[in-house]
DNA sequence: TCATTTACTTACTTATTAGTAAGTATATTT
DNA sequence: AAATATACTTACTAATAAGTAAGTAAATGA
C-alpha cells in the first residue's frame, strides 16, 4: 500500500479549499502525485465520487475528534478552544474551511456530495449547539441568546473571517476568534 | 440601445452568485439572453473582463446606496436597517453575496478582478465600521468592542448565515440578523 | 448619399475537462 | 506454479470552455 488513495484526498481537499471545487481538476492531483490522469479514476471513478469521500473524510476526522474530546474528559472551555483551533489552523495555512469552500458551489454538486456536505454541516452546528447549551447550563459559558442562534453567529463568524482574510491583507481574524471567546466569559 | 450589456452584467452577477464563478460560462449567458457566445464577448472580450464589470458595478451600486441615504439624512439606525435589508433580500432570493461568492474562487481570478474585490470589501467594511462608530458616539448603538471588530463579526454573521442557509434547509437566518441588531440597542 | 459605427452572427480554433477501454508489471493468493 | 487481484499506464473520446477573425445588417453621422 503505498497510501496514493490518501494522498489524493488530502490533495483533493487542500484544491477545494485554496482554490474551489469547480477551479480544480484531475489533472492537478496526478501532476502533483507524479501518476497518470487515469490512475485518480482508478480510485475515484467521478469527480463527484472524489468529492463525496473528501467531505465524508471530514466527517470523520471532526467526530473522531468530538469523541476523543469526550473521552478525555475536556471541559467546555477546552472543547471550544479545540474547536476554534481548527479555525486558526486554517487561517495560519490560508485556507478556507470545507462548508465555506464547497458551499458557494453547492448547486452544482451531486445528490450525494450535496448530502455528505449536509450532514457535516448538521453534525458540526449540532454539536456547537449542545456545547454551548452544556456550558451555558453549568455556567460556564454566559450569553443571552438560544445556544442555537449563538452557535450560528460563532461558526459565521469564523468561516467568513478566513474568507475575509483571503481577501483583506490586513484582515484582523485574530480580533475576530479572541472576541468570540471572550465574549462567553463571565 | 437594447440594454444587452446591462443584461449580461445581471445574468452574470445571478450566476456567479448562485453557481459561482467558476462554474458559470459564457454559454449560460448567451443561451439565456437569446444571442450568441460570440456576442458576449464583443461587450466583455474575457471573462475576467466580465468579471471584474460585475464587480464594479456593485461597488457603484453600493456606493450610491450609501451616499443617498446619506443626502436624505438618514440615521444610523436607518441605515444600519437598510444594509441588512440587502441580505435579507438575498436570502430571499437564495442567492450569496458577490464577496461570499467571489472569495472562495479568490486565486482563481485575475489582479484586476481580484483588486476589484478587495476594493468592494474594503469599502462596505470601512463604511459599516464608520457607522458603528459614529453610532457608538452618539449611544444610539451600544456595544463593548472596537468598531472594525465589532463591523467585522456582524459582516461575517450576515454573509455565512447565507451560505448556511443554502445548505441547511432549516437554517435561522432571521433570528441571526435580528439578534445582530437587537444586540445593538441600549 | 456615402462612410462609419453599432450590434451582432457565422464559423472557427485551441485548450482543457471528465471519463474510459485496454493493456501491463508487480504482488498476493490458491 | 498458476490464477488473480492490485495499482497503475497508454492512448483515446466526447464535451465544453474561452476566445477570435471575418462577415453582415441596420442605424447613425457627415
Amino acid at each position: 500500500m503505498s497510501g496514493t488513495r490518501e494522498k489524493i484526498i488530502e490533495l483533493g481537499e487542500n484544491l477545494i479549499r485554496t482554490k474551489g471545487y469547480n477551479a480544480f481538476s484531475y489533472q492537478d492531483i496526478s501532476t502533483e502525485l507524479g501518476i497518470k490522469n487515469a490512475a485518480v479514476h482508478y480510485y475515484f471513478p467521478s469527480k463527484e465520487n472524489l468529492g463525496t469521500s473528501i467531505v465524508k473524510t471530514n466527517i470523520q476526522r471532526f467526530e473522531e475528534m468530538t469523541e476523543n474530546m469526550k473521552s478525555l474528559g475536556f471541559d467546555e472551555w477546552q472543547q471550544l478552544d479545540a474547536f476554534v483551533k481548527i479555525y486558526v489552523k486554517s487561517h495560519r495555512e490560508q485556507k478556507l474551511c470545507i462548508v465555506g469552500s464547497l458551499g458557494p458551489d453547492y448547486n452544482t454538486l451531486s445528490e450525494t456530495t450535496r448530502a455528505e456536505l449536509v450532514r457535516m454541516t448538521d453534525i458540526i452546528l449540532n454539536w456547537l449547539t449542545g456545547l454551548l447549551t452544556s456550558g451555558k447550563a453549568k455556567q460556564v459559558f454566559s450569553f443571552g441568546e438560544e445556544p442555537r442562534v449563538k452557535a450560528n453567529r460563532i461558526i459565521t463568524n469564523l468561516m467568513a473571517s478566513l474568507l475575509l482574510s483571503r481577501i483583506i491583507e490586513k484582515f484582523d481574524f485574530k480580533a475576530v476568534y479572541q472576541s468570540v471567546t471572550e465574549e462567553l466569559r463571565s
